[in-house]
Parts: structure tokens; C-alpha cells; sequence
DNA sequence: CTTGACTCTGGTCTATACTCCAGACTTTAT
DNA sequence: ATAAAGTCTGGAGTATAGACCAGAGTCAAG
């Protein structure tokens, strides 16, 4: 088990950010000392690391929050509704990958372009590069 | 060439947010009115496109700045740096495409799962299906 | 030529996601 | 045994990205 300290280094992020998550409902210790200190385990580290990711990717801590607590069972009755949301979530998710891809290419153009690169000006700002994307 | 509403609308934003973008060296119009409206061409529009593309792929407002002051010349001398910059961002943008298909894989684990699916239960959330991709 | 819709500037307010104390207690190292 | 380092709760402060409002001017339609 993990003190706050340990997992905050392990995640790359303080112990307020911790402490904070756990405040807003993303994630609780899996137990605490005698004396009250947090204690972290193995499940608690890969929640984090889903917490992250998501985070990075453009989610909310609402909507994390929300992904976390999804919890599908067979024959619930709510399955649809769940279904429903996760397929929401993967359509926000096809248009980021979309969109990131986009924006990839325009950035390698901008960088293979202009220090003696033989592309024409035109592709010297981000914008230029990217108008070529579209094109 | 628009007045502030109209390209408000056509961007699906705010003409607060426009202002706000302004304010911050995001974007400046074209023109303005001999009254003081700003007037925006079909350039402006491009760059609000990208603006908004950038954003929703995670990038802050302080980020998209840098992108869009980026110009590369040939010959420049500050041209190393900006590359070095540039390739730094598509490092960053390449993460996010892998954490992005990560989530996305898993969003669709969970939604093929437990609705009458033959997977296990142990895929029934969000970790559970994301722990199954990362095996 | 007035009325309603739009725009201007400047300012305050809000939500999100933390960060940074303060004061007290606990643990670890020497 | 004591000092340094870590942790606790609670609360205040900060940065980002706008939303919202007031009061004044502008434009378009009937």
C-alpha cells in the first residue's frame, strides 16, 4: 500500500491534486492508518492512471467521473441507457481522433516544411499547413 | 465579410468568446465598421476553425497562441527552435493519440460487453475493459 | 423616424481544476 | 529523544475560459 506522497510521485501529480479527486468523488483510498493517513493500492494506481488519461484526452473530471461509476451488468435493466451513454462518449471520442489527427498532420508539414525543405511558403504558419490538409 | 453574431453562429461559439479570443491575441478582425463593428473574412473564419479544433483536442488557449504565432521562414535563423518547438507538440499530440484510442477501445469493450454479450462480467467497467486492453 | 435587433466597452461573476497555506498530528532517521 | 519530513483537515487563493450585465451607440425594417 501507498502513503499519498508515494502515489502522487508514482501518477506524476501532487498530493492536493489526490486529495482533490478524492473530494469530487473519483477515487477513495482503499484503506487509512490507524492514524488517519491514506493507503493507496494496485486498483487505486490504475484508477489514477484511467483518471489521467482521460483527463489528457479532453474529458471533464465530471465525465470521468460518470465513466467511473458505469458499471454494467447482464440483464440490467438500465443496460440500454448505459449503452447509450458509452456509445455518446465514443462518438466525442471518433471526433477528437479526428480532429488530433488533423491537427498531427498540419504540425509535421509545418515542421518538414521551410528550414530547407523544398515546400513552397505557403506551408510556413499553422494555418497554411493546415489549408494544405484540407485541400 | 461577418459581423461578430454571424460568425458567432457560423462557429457554433459565443460573440462573448470571440471577444474573449480577441482580448487574448487569438484572432483580430479583418476590419472594423467606421462605427467600431468588427468585421471578419472568410480567413478569420478559418482561423476560429482551428481555434476550436485545437481546443478540443486539449489544447489551451495559451498553446493555440504559440501554434498560430509560429512562422517559419527559410533561412531564419530562429528556424531550429521553432521546429524543435513544433516537434515537441506533435510528441505531445502523438500521447494523446494513443491515450485517446486507448480510452476508445475500452468505451467500445464496455459497450460490446454485458448487454446479452458473451464477455465476461469482469469487463463490466470502464477499468475492467480498459485493464483488458492492456494486457 | 422610431422600434427592435445588434454591437460597443468595461466590468463583475461563475465553473473547473487545482495550489497554497495554517495549525496540528504522525512517522522516520539519527 | 528530538528534529525533519510527511500527513491530516479546512479554508483561502489562482488560472483558465468564458458568461453575463449595464449603459450607450448603430443599423435595418416597417
Amino acid at each position: 500500500m501507498l502513503k499519498i506522497g508515494e502515489l502522487a510521485e508514482l501518477a506524476g501529480i501532487s498530493r492536493d491534486a489526490l486529495r482533490f479527486y478524492e473530494k469530487h468523488g473519483l477515487i477513495t483510498p482503499t484503506a487509512r492508518t490507524d492514524s488517519g493517513y491514506r493507503l493507496y493500492s494496485t486498483s487505486d494506481v490504475l484508477r489514477i492512471r484511467f483518471i489521467l488519461s482521460a483527463k489528457e484526452v479532453g474529458f471533464t473530471l465530471n465525465e470521468i467521473h460518470q465513466l467511473l461509476e458505469l458499471e454494467v451488468t447482464k440483464d440490467d435493466k438500465s443496460c440500454q441507457d448505459v449503452k447509450q451513454f458509452v456509445n455518446n462518449k465514443i462518438q466525442v471520442v471518433n471526433q477528437r481522433l479526428t480532429e488530433i489527427k488533423k491537427i498531427k498532420q498540419s504540425l509535421q508539414t509545418l515542421s518538414n516544411a521551410c528550414c530547407g525543405g523544398d515546400e513552397p511558403a505557403t506551408h510556413c504558419t499553422i494555418l497554411g499547413a493546415l489549408s494544405v490538409q484540407n485541400r
